[in-house]
DNA sequence: ATGGTTTTTACTGCGTC
DNA sequence: GACGCGGTAAAAACCAT
């Protein structure tokens, strides 16, 4: 729709990597260099529209005045707060009398704004999801598609005999993998309050429940990442690029996991490159074992027709390639 | 619960620096 | 000898049924 009008670079400058100009990938908020995948920018501004729509009558009706609504805030940042100037609208001081209903309103006001019951679950978890944003480096939009989730699941009484932090980790690992800026549950894990299996499950029940169509991840997603976190080069990842579309598609990579994948693709694309890069950096930074990288690695380049199956035994000892 | 698939754990020999 | 690589078997985790 409109969004092509904001796809466009808004700077231009050379990448300081590989010094091709930088295409800065708006639409996934890390200004990702597209040559060589090194991210520049984590915390890019959201130059999307001002008004999001989460719902129907959102979308339909942008003819109101003021901030727009907010997710992140338990109260959508639109109710208000008793002044605490004890003067009326004429800038009069209150009588004693009116002085003393004045407190009594406020302690009201107080009591309803901070919520009671799930209104006040609620703020927990929106501040949940914000702390583990924060930490995980990811944009506003992430954010805001979490709380709306976190909002979803708890009306659909997804919560009840659950923990805030699991479902708000689940919602969150959803709304970064909706986003098309995945983590992975091993990062959500660093910064949840909750395990992996429990992210996992939450995430999955939040995800079904709620009719959430989210796709399985695309490995490539992971790439730019753990190349810039490995320090390899940007032939080796576009090399590793090029093993994962050899593979797109096809039967082997249904089932697999896109973590493992990602780092053999990466673990691969420096083999073919003759540039050092230890399967034990990989398996460090993705988090998956070294048997994992090693075990898809040899697929991906039988696939990619690097390596023929025969090769197998002989391909340790570096006797092909080249 | 169960069974099939993938990933991890733990152990291994081999080559190189 | 330490390190990295590759292979393997068995345990654990995962996922759909």
């Amino acid at each position: 729709m409109s969004t092509h009008a904001h796809q466009q670079p808004e700077f231009e400058s050379t990448c300081p990597n590989c010094n091709s100009s930088i295409s800065y990938d708006q639409k996934h908020g890390e200004s990702a260099c597209a040559e060589c995948g090194i991210i520049l920018r984590e915390d890019a501004i959201d130059h999307g529209p001002e008004w999001n729509g989460y719902t129907a009558t959102d979308r339909k009706d942008r003819s109101r005045v003021g901030r727009p609504t907010t997710p992140t805030l338990h109260d959508r940042g639109l109710s208000t707060q008793i002044g605490w100037q004890n003067q009326d609208s004429y800038g009069q001081a209150l009588s004693a009398r009116q002085r003393h209903k004045m407190e009594r309103l406020r302690t009201w006001d107080e009591r309803y704004r901070a919520g009671i019951g799930r209104e006040r679950t609620l703020k927990q978890a929106l501040a949940e999801i914000h702390r583990m944003v924060s930490a995980l480096g990811l944009p506003q939009a992430v954010r805001e598609t979490a709380c709306v989730i976190y909002r979803r699941a708890l009306d659909d009484d997804l919560v009840v005999g659950r923990s805030i932090e699991g479902i708000a980790a689940g919602a969150l690992y959803a709304a970064a993998r909706q986003q098309e800026l995945p983590r992975t549950l091993e990062e959500m894990t660093t910064v949840a309050r909750v395990d992996r299996r429990r992210i996992s499950r939450d995430y999955r029940r939040i995800a079904s429940e709620l009719g959430l169509a989210i796709e399985p991840t695309d490995p490539t997603a992971y790439l730019p990442r753990f190349a810039s976190e490995c320090d390899c080069s940007i032939t080796v990842q576009r090399q590793a690029r090029d093993l994962l579309e050899t593979v797109a598609g096809t039967t082997y990579m249904s089932g697999k996991s896109p973590v493992g994948l990602a780092a053999a693709a990466l673990y691969a694309g420096a083999h073919l490159t003759d540039e050092p890069l230890t399967q034990r950096e990989v398996s460090a930074v993705a988090d998956v074992t070294r048997v994992t990288i090693r075990n898809h690695y040899r697929e991906l380049l039988i696939h990619a027709g690097h390596m023929s199956p025969e090769q197998t035994q002989t391909a340790a000892r570096g006797e092909i390639g080249d």
